[in-house]
DNA sequence: CGTGCTAATGGCAAT
DNA sequence: CATTAGCACG
């Protein structure tokens, strides 16, 4: 391509090389060198696992501003992470030079408030806009609902925030749902809740996570000049993580490359996995729809993972229906089968593993190239215990955040107030706290008076000291209160943040609180709160301070050293370790039992795709494991192993098991009345109830309790009933839909009565 | 009226 | 198992 040496007319603002430098396309396979010289018009990628796409997104940046004449700040760039931003800015600068860190890149969100920021008037903001995280975002949903009578242990909360997410990843706002019907959330009053809550945001002057997306569309929707102008702009756009993309995000990004039409998007329909948070796989199949013309470029060549890895997972996501298609290949090694491994419980299958990760040391390997990849987070906590115990160093990715912790949550809450007077949530979480003998009746008459003059709490706590409504300790302690925080106002612009902050801790007595505290915590505490100072003395402004906060979800811990990583499957996703280990494949877990129970067919589709992404994860060596026995809720459960280890393609894989226990528990319980504890029993059992299980578990989880539910208007105490895992047993008590079960068997179980038939 | 204790109860799916 | 509601006390 002659064009290819057109390097245009850049310069005065860059520090740009005369002469372009294309070694970045060197070594590229036919379907990455299309992609990153697609340039223009839209273009579909999709990159299988391990096909190297983050290199084509970063030479398809360099690209870009090679060929094209393109200031830096007119690419979008957008990824899923910040961490994945970090590491394209950093890979990009590399290629291009300082002038990278001018791309516009960043995660969804981080854009979204660039926007919002500039232009917070437009959608009722101010600019200094507080960014609630869920916990806030709960706590305010709870309010309203006390407010509006609404019964908490009908209706979860949680699932009122649950249902306004979806709306907002949906691009929903509140005057565009529908009243549901009354069988709905609260008797079909969560669109009516959905818009009080909107209305205590704005007064709050505060956004959800689901707002930092649905206000930026409605400034773009609303003004089309401000759309122009950013149309105008971005003359380039690259989307990673395209999978995962919700409504929202896709329709910011239609309107955006609307002008250019310069968009590039990658994804793998095989790795979408965050539908439970709205993401929409069918975004990419819209694509083709709404960009018409659109190239369509597959990257098939795996550079990761050992062709027994890749046969393993593309034959178990081979079981998938309605895929876009795509065969993956590899000209790597053959390497060794998948491990596949029954054990006897959880602690059994945590020791296993510590050991198989001794042993890979003793041979030279790094612990920090081995991960452990888990379906929900309370897996990790066998194995927390079983490392500790064998001295086998590790760390916990995503797991409980340091700004999540409470002491830094209370000091979080000062200085949020400080920086944004009218955020409620945080006054009331710190105008008690340390203890200042400010009670709930005192928070009520605030309401009150915040209600009657249209204040915040922090503001009307101003008026009501100065009209005197407070009297004796009350009033001296608001008092005080108040003229501390007239004070850190004013010292704000005035002091590093840091300062302000050790002033913060020290006058308003809450690191106090903490010397007095005598419980064995109260030292760590006092650790992380020293911990805090230097972290915020990084940023420039307070306010820069919080909304790094808010915005960047992952913990950075230290890679440095050399430790074993231990994540949920759905943390793991863009990463990539020699050797993987995969616990906790039973049913019930792996797939997930409350996932089938929500979304049959489409969960467990989107389960079996977290098992490809965790398989896919490794580069030499994957592992695969079961427990029989495992702890949930302080019971212990007997459990199948997962229809997903059948699904694996046995010429990939090796079973390890020692007979007993991996024989036992794979036949199927439901048919005989042998337990596990039997390991003789039944191999015939074994051999005709594998492959019905499978089908019949999935028939009965999804499909079967409906029409159950709506023949029979429940059992009756001290009935015989048969349950699909337990056998046989009678009903000792009932509350509503959930039972008690005695079983013959199992012992006392609590279960759903959907579960369960007269026998 | 605020605080601190005890009892009860729901939650462990993933950001 | 940790939060929370309810109660008794100061």
């Amino acid at each position: 391509m002659e064009d290819r040496f057109d390097i245009g007319s850049f310069d005065e603002a860059g520090n740009r090389p005369a002469t372009a430098d294309f070694t970045y396309l060197e070594g590229l396979n036919s379907g990455q060198r299309e992609a990153v010289e697609a340039l223009d018009g839209p273009v579909l990628v999709l990159a299988g696992a391990g096909t190297g796409k983050t290199r084509v997104l970063i030479s398809r940046l360099a690209h870009i501003l090679n060929l094209r004449n393109v200031k830096p700040w007119e690419i979008l760039a957008v990824t899923f992470t910040n961490k994945a931003a970090a590491e394209m800015q950093e890979r990009t600068a590399h290629i291009i030079g300082p002038q990278a860190i001018e791309i516009k890149l960043g995660t969804f969100h981080s854009i979204g408030v660039w926007l919002l920021r500039r232009h917070a008037e437009l959608i009722g903001l101010d600019r200094n806009f507080t960014i609630l995280d869920t916990d806030d975002q709960l706590r305010l949903l709870k309010q309203i609902m006390t407010e509006e009578g609404i019964d908490q242990k009908r209706w979860p909360p949680r699932g009122l925030a649950a249902t306004i997410d979806r709306w907002k990843d949906k691009g929903l706002r509140a005057d565009q749902v529908q009243g549901a019907n009354s069988s709905e959330f609260a008797h079909g009053k969560a669109a009516a809740l959905y818009a009080i809550y909107q209305e205590r945001l704005a007064a709050q002057n505060a956004c959800d996570f689901g707002d930092l997306l649905l206000h930026a569309l409605t400034l773009f929707q609303k003004n089309s000049d401000i759309l122009a102008l950013y149309q105008n702009r971005f003359k380039y756009i690259l989307v990673d993580e395209y999978q995962d993309t919700n409504v929202a995000q896709y329709l910011l990004l239609r309107l955006l490359a609307q002008k250019h039409r310069n968009i590039c998007c990658v994804g793998d329909d095989d790795q979408s996995i965050y539908g439970w948070r709205g993401a929409e796989v069918g975004n990419i199949l819209k694509f083709e729809d709404d960009f018409s013309g659109a190239k369509v470029i597959r990257l098939e060549q795996n550079y990761r993972s050992t062709s027994h890895i890749l046969g393993a997972a593309s034959g178990l996501i081979a079981h998938n229906e309605g895929r876009l298609g795509k065969t993956l290949f590899t000209e790597g090694n053959e390497g060794d089968p998948v491990i596949l491994n029954g054990l006897w419980d959880g602690p059994n299958e945590a020791r296993w593993i510590a050991e198989e990760i001794e042993n890979h040391e003793r041979k030279g390997k790094s612990l920090k190239d081995m991960a452990i990849l888990v379906r929900a987070s309370f897996q990790t906590r066998d194995f927390e215990e079983c490392f500790l115990s064998m001295g086998i160093k590790y760390r916990v990715i995503g797991g409980l955040r340091f700004y999540e912790r409470r002491e830094i949550r209370d000091v979080l809450a000062y200085l949020r107030v400080i920086n944004q007077p009218d955020d409620d949530l945080a006054f009331e979480r710190i105008y008690n706290l340390p203890k200042r003998g400010l009670g709930t009746k005192a928070l009520e008459k605030l309401r009150e008076l915040g209600r009657a003059e249209n204040l915040s709490l922090s503001r009307a706590a101003k008026m009501a000291v100065e009209k005197g409504l407070f009297k004796g300790k009350p009033l001296t302690a608001l008092k005080d209160l108040m003229a501390s925080f007239d004070d850190w106002r004013a010292q704000k612009d005035l002091i590093p943040p840091d300062e302000l902050v050790e002033a913060v801790l020290e006058e308003s007595g809450y690191f106090d609180m903490w010397r007095q505290d005598k419980s064995p915590e109260a030292e760590g505490k006092r650790e992380n709160l020293k911990e805090l100072v230097p972290a915020i003395a990084e940023y420039e402004s307070l306010g820069q301070f919080l909304e790094h906060v808010s915005l960047v979800m992952e913990n950075n811990a230290d890679k440095g050293s050399d430790m074993v990583s231990l994540m949920t499957l759905h943390s793991a996703k863009g990463l990539e370790y020699d050797i993987i280990f995969l616990p906790g494949w039973e049913e019930g877990l792996f797939p997930h039992q409350r996932a089938l129970d929500e979304n049959g067919l489409k969960a467990l589709e989107e389960e079996r795709r977290l098992a490809y992404v965790g398989i896919t994860r490794a580069k030499e060596r994957c592992y695969i494991s079961h427990a029989s026995n495992r702890r949930i809720h302080g019971q212990w459960q007997s459990s199948l192993p997962s229809r997903f280890i059948d699904e694996l393609p046995s010429d990939h894989t090796k079973d390890q098991s020692e007979q007993g226990i991996y024989n036992s528990t794979r036949q199927s319980e439901g048919f005989s009345h042998t337990s596990w504890r039997n390991p003789e029993s039944s191999h015939l059992a074994e051999i005709l109830g594998k492959r019905a299980r499978a089908n019949q578990q999935f028939v009965d989880n999804s499909t079967k309790p409906v029409d159950k539910a709506s023949k029979s208007d429940g059992f009756a105490i001290g009935s015989r009933i048969f349950h699909q895992k337990f056998g046989y047993g009678r009903i000792v008590r009932k509350d509503g839909p959930k039972l008690e079960i005695a079983f013959e068997k199992a012992g006392v179980k609590k279960v759903m009565e959907n579960f369960v038939q007269a026998a």
